[in-house]
DNA sequence: CTGAAAGCGCTTACAG
DNA sequence: CTGAAAGCGCTTACAG
């Protein structure tokens, strides 16, 4: 289990360990010969770097810290899978550290990550702004870091995020196309920026529709299962019942479904019911939900490159990135004949 | 940005970094006063100390490889929330390593983890065993690890598992009462010794009730939501339609569901669908599914606790661990009066 | 109970 | 194009 070092290696080809230092981080200014040496002597001794020598010599760790909060599973997942696909693709490797904001020792906890040296930079998951002087301490600190839909959008610091005004505004003119008029809203989590986005597309569609926005068919929701279902048992058992219910997210939409189909009534033919975000339960529903789709592997992607980027202290292809929502029609939805 | 070292603490309080040390690791013999000196001075300059120093020095990476497989997504993060909780609160960081057994490069890359020295030890999920030289090799080097419900059972190797054969019994032996003559099965994927077990139990059930089993009633499934739809679809049209469908997992059995109501059934009144492992899909669809729980969160914490026993060279509990499974009844299944 | 020395296995900065 | 020296910030092994 001893393992091979860089000194056996460096003897073995008849060199320095500084050109083999040379070698592993392909360093200009080798020649073929020795190069080969090299290579030689490492396949022969099966040769592999150790990276804590390599992390405490270079002062860097090769990390990028992911801080993720407790929000849709399905969400967390699909990030943290790309995160690490793309991190992995720079040569980096991925720290998780789940946190929960309302936690006192949150701000401590990630700046102990800085400290102990074990990240470079890092990349929040909503809604992880609200941690502000954190965030504020990281800036002026200089330490890098990237943000999925931040709540603020201060103009300084890089964000990725989708076009969450856009998805839900596409959405409730396709119900209004529908021919519905009185259409539910379950509105999300206040400390998340795309609740107050989605809402604001579904209330800018019903007014330029000429609709009324009824608050007594808004509903606050927490992006649970539950929540959907309890804020559809409300919304159907209103006198003027709503002929749809748009809800924050998939999950909610489903909640709200099942609610639908408890009292009896049916989706898409008494109630149509439409999600966002357009994870996969969003299929294994029945009927399929129509949803908006939310890009989030390639938000994940791009916030990943751009970290890579600030830490090699490169030029940003954009310091705030909206990436494109897209309809996805179903069959939760349907033409209204009330 | 110049972090404070072992050195500056050491000076401040007027001791040796060697002392310093002593109290950063707990070690005894320190008087109370010195130490009381030491932490006063850690806390006056802010002194986190650095972790690629500390793992380089000691030789220990205080880390756990998770090798995970592209199997369903919600039991890789189940596992993963588990191990990772678990694993911090006994001072270990989790690094998180997704795989695809089918690669060549699969053990390759596994190995160098262990020679760039990131890990102390190992936590493999199933499907992990097939690659049984890898097994073999660390087993050799002594190099710890556990694995999750593996194939083999050799009996030197710990494991953690559950309960499988048991739960599918239970199931099956539930639905047999229920008046079900004709319960029809789809297996799960063949690398998988869950997906053995379950069927095990499934057989013997439906033997010790003295009936039959008919393999045109069994269809090959690959645990996903489709593969599960397809057999149901394949299920219904047979001229002797089986009035139970019994599923390796609850990702199939909701895809089973779907194909029920497509057909323009109902679930459970023409046909009763059963799921196993209790994901929060399972009470997402509707009617929500009746399954058997898997303990996975215990599963994986038991599987960390162990790899971290190993690791300070002390005595498991239990080399081969079962945790027990539960039957869940909810409304996809019902009295059958065919 | 405390400390001086050596070393973990690399990279950085500087020579040549 | 290559190398000798110093050092990253800790812990280990050994004295006293």
């Amino acid at each position: 289990m001893a393992s091979v070092t860089i000194r056996e290696v460096a003897d073995l080809a008849g060199v320095s360990i500084k050109t083999v230092s040379r070698i592993l981080n392909d360093e200009p200014y080798v020649t073929e010969i020795t190069r080969k040496k090299v290579n030689d002597a490492i396949q022969q001794l099966g040769y592999v770097a150790s990276m804590p020598a390599r992390r405490l010599a270079s002062g860097q760790s090769y990390t990028i810290g992911l801080i993720f909060h407790n929000a849709s599973w399905h969400y967390i997942q699909d990030v943290q899978m790309n995160v690490m696909e793309t991190a992995n693709k720079y040569g980096y490797s991925v720290l998780l550290h789940p946190c929960d904001i309302t936690n006192q020792n949150h701000a401590h906890e990630i700046m102990n990550m800085v400290h102990q040296k074990q990240v470079d930079g890092f990349i929040f998951t909503p809604p992880s702004d609200n941690a502000s002087e954190l965030i504020q301490k990281l800036k002026v600190m200089q330490f890098p870091f990237v943000r999925l839909t931040p709540m603020d959008r201060e103009s300084q610091l890089p964000f990725v995020t989708a076009t969450d005004y856009q998805g839900a505004l596409d959405m409730t003119k396709y119900l209004i196309e529908l021919g519905h008029k009185r259409i539910a809203y379950v509105i999300g989590p206040q400390e998340q920026r795309a609740a107050h986005d989605r809402f604001a597309g579904y209330k800018d569609a019903l007014l330029s529709a000429g609709y009324l926005f009824d608050p007594e068919t808004m509903i606050q929701g927490d992006d649970h299962f539950e929540s959907g279902y309890a804020a559809s048992m409300s919304l159907i058992s209103l006198d003027d019942r709503p002929t749809a219910i748009f809800c924050n997210n998939d999950e909610m939409a489903a909640g709200a479904m099942s609610a639908v189909f408890e009292t009896g009534m049916n989706v898409p033919k008494d109630i149509s019911i439409a999600g966002f975000d357009n994870i996969p339960l969003s299929k294994q529903v029945w009927p399929p939900l129509t949803t908006v789709d939310q890009p989030i592997a390639k938000i994940a992607k791009k916030a990943t490159k751009h970290l890579v980027a600030l830490l090699r202290g490169e030029e940003l292809e954009c310091l705030h990135c909206e990436i494109p929502t897209r309809l996805v029609i179903r069959k939760s939805t349907a033409q209204n004949f009330h």
